[in-house]
RNA sequence: GCGGUUAUAGUCAAGUGGUUAAGACACAGGAUUGUGACUCCUGCAUGCGUGGGUUCAAAUCCCACUAGCCGCC
């Protein structure tokens, strides 16, 4: 088995999840945030700055990859790790999410999806076969299956052949991928907000004795609401001894409500994009630096905050940089922006620890804004 | 002093008689959720140098003035 997850405890007052998984490039504690680098780098950051901020474990994905520089040449530097100077655990996504992303650029079939690439036009057909040889030169820690992500609105009986088809991709994922013992699987459970087919994907799944699940298919344009009630139910659904991951979440009410349900991992490129788009989070909510009200305010983003941005710069320089467009705004707002979720992270795994986490939520709600 | 030329938003600028005066930048807000994102959306001139005139109708035509620019004494 490449991993190995360790439930710690449960927090008494939520219901929350405190854990452990080993993987072959270190240990990662759960609940955890993970940051997005796409494209093998984390938009803005060096792998010294990740550590420093106590990142311990990163996204990557096959598809764009895939496409640009190539797996085979990712293969020859002698794997992503090496590659792009990472030596922590590394998650890769399977190229499922740019089914849904790239609606217009692709047609789907039993077989695989033929994408047109975003780069330069040219035609692809990826499968869950294509996506494991892929993440498999990759050398990720995590690796995901090929799966479909309806959109949402969707109708039940779509929903419910796509969940059968990213089924029948999963087991296919399986047969496919060559490293079980040094790359881990997850399976995705699909079907939509449907409870009904939320449970068929996720029995479908476990047949398949994957050693972590995900939830994919949230955070695609659902009301809030309803997407926290499909996250409520569906997450017991998911076996207790092995990792747990919400697909794409990345806010703080989010977050606190999944880690709640007893999610373990989860991550979203949402600090990273609105950071380079001058919006910091802090823990009195978010703030658009751009705000002309921050012209001359030179006080840190965010008073609570240790990070390098705010022990060194003020919201006036920031906004200055912001408005310039300088590169160093960007930096210094995803440093901060990722902190904010990784120190968010660490908050809630010592609340479980001390069976307070709804109590926790109510205070960093009351201070973010979300509770008036 | 004389001749020519120009004057439209904070900036650049389209419009040369006919409905609510293009567009860009800047400015002011907003969005962003397994990244097609230095992206996207919204707002921003009851007014066209000033004052008269012609006309049913003027940023557009005419006159004077003011200012800038280019020549010539």
């Amino acid at each position: 088995m490449a991993i190995k997850y360790e439930l710690i405890k449960e927090c008494k007052q939520s219901g929350a999840r405190l854990g452990k998984i080993t993987t072959p490039h270190g240990e990662i504690e759960t609940p955890i945030f993970m940051p997005v680098g796409t494209k093998a780098t984390v938009k803005a950051m060096t792998p010294e700055e990740l550590k420093e901020i106590e990142t311990q474990i990163l996204l990557s994905n096959t598809f764009h990859l895939y496409l640009r520089p190539g797996h085979e040449l990712i293969e020859k530097a002698g794997g992503l790790h090496k590659f792009m100077n990472w030596d922590g655990p590394i998650l890769t996504d399977s190229g499922g999410f740019q089914v849904f992303s790239l609606d217009k650029l692709r047609k789907i079939t039993e077989e695989g999806v033929e994408f047109r690439s975003f780069v330069d036009g040219s035609k692809h057909f990826f499968t869950p076969e294509k996506s494991m040889e892929v993440q498999n030169a990759l050398g990720s820690d995590i690796m995901m299956t090929f799966d479909e992500c309806p959109p949402y609105p969707a109708d039940k009986e779509y929903v419910r052949k796509s969940l059968e088809m990213t089924t029948r991709w999963a087991k296919r994922s399986k047969d496919a991928h060559k490293n079980p013992d040094t790359q881990a699987l997850f399976g995705i459970i699909q079907g939509g907000m449907f409870r009904d087919l939320r449970e068929q994907s996720a029995k479908e799944l476990i047949e398949l004795d994957f050693p972590g699940y995900a939830i994919g298919g949230l955070s695609v344009g659902e009301p809030k609401d309803l997407m926290i009630e499909v996250l409520k139910y569906t997450t017991p659904m998911m076996p207790k001894d092995k990792p747990r991951y919400l697909m794409g979440v990345g806010t703080p009410d989010y977050i606190f409500e999944a880690a709640i349900s007893g999610i373990d991992m989860f991550d979203c490129v949402l600090p990273t994009r609105i950071a380079r788009n001058g919006t910091a989070m802090t823990s009195s909510g978010r703030i658009n630096l751009k705000n002309a009200k921050f012209f001359d305010d030179f006080t840190p983003l965010d008073e609570e905050c240790d990070c390098y941005a705010c022990r060194n710069y003020t919201k006036s320089y920031i906004r200055h940089l912001v408005k310039e467009n300088e590169i160093l705004g960007a930096r210094l707002l995803t440093i901060h922006n990722l902190n904010f979720l990784l120190k968010l992270s660490e908050n809630i795994r010592e609340a479980i620890k001390n069976d307070r986490l709804l109590d926790y939520k109510e205070e960093f709600y009351k201070k973010y804004g979300y509770i008036k």
